[in-house]
DNA sequence: TATTGTTATACTCTATAACTATA
DNA sequence: TATAGTTATAGAGTATAACAATA
């Protein structure tokens, strides 16, 4: 592999970044009827995948920026599908935590993505599908906190 | 799978897209030393994949706008590492040929890159490292051209 | 009329720096 | 002084529309 060129189309790079599209192509139409984005439902299941976080947390967790979280947040508040209050004892962070509708939401829009993720890897054979998302577990390091 | 919540870092969506930023982390760097970065490097590998292409067949290639490429090929251009010139019999279209200094920097960049993607697969036995390679490939279909 | 390259423009995602309020 | 949230700003990466040259 030293010697002979790769084509630019097999390079690991493009395979990556070429994969996630195609996902996000099949994601966005599905989560399209219930209004949110697939950054946003990320962020709904970050905040109940951990009880009551501060937005600081739930930004580690995903592996974004806090300023980033701040318009997720935004978004996500217009919405109705979470809350912010002050938490008691440390006042300066924000405790976000889901709205009775951000749950429903999160169940109904959590199983279309699932869905929109079964059909992406419906080319390969099951046992295929669960090694090559066991091996992306194994290369990419889970978050910090 | 559809009643048991997944959290987000489970997710097939976040795990490609941090693959892809880690990846890119190992990338980056190998690469500063011969002053391309990883898009470029890509167009180098495009251009000498098939032979003399045109600026838009690059662009089908890799799969970005056309618009996209023409500030690819100047800023390869600006380096010296590729040259356009119409080509004859059709002068609307611009052949993007690699310069001597392109392929020097194509072959040492590329042995470069190369060495990042065994890092990043360093984690997974050959085995597994191949097979997940190979899913890639099944999963994202080739270019159209 | 259609196609290639180009430019201008805008939109998304992201990160950095600076501000505020709390500690 | 240090931390959490916020705002403003800037930088990538991308796509759309419009234009010039050519077919």
């Amino acid at each position: 592999m030293s010697s002979r060129l790769r084509e630019a189309t097999s390079s690991l790079a493009y395979l990556l970044k070429h994969a996630q599209l195609q996902l996000a192509e099949l994601t966005g139409p599905a989560l399209a009827p219930f209004g949110i984005t697939g950054r946003e439902l990320a962020v709904l299941l970050t905040l109940t995948g951990c009880e009551p976080a501060s937005q600081q947390q739930a930004a580690q967790r995903l592996g974004v920026d806090r300023t980033t979280m701040v318009g997720l947040v935004d978004a996500l508040e217009d919405k109705g599908l979470v809350a912010r209050r002050p938490q008691e004892g440390d006042r300066r962070r924000n405790v976000v935590e889901l709205t009775e509708a951000g749950r429903d939401t999160l169940r109904r829009a959590g199983s279309a993505a699932a869905e929109a993720e079964r059909q992406f890897l419906a080319p390969l054979s099951p046992a295929a599908a669960a090694q090559f998302t066991e091996s992306l577990r194994t290369l990419v390091p889970p978050p910090a906190t």
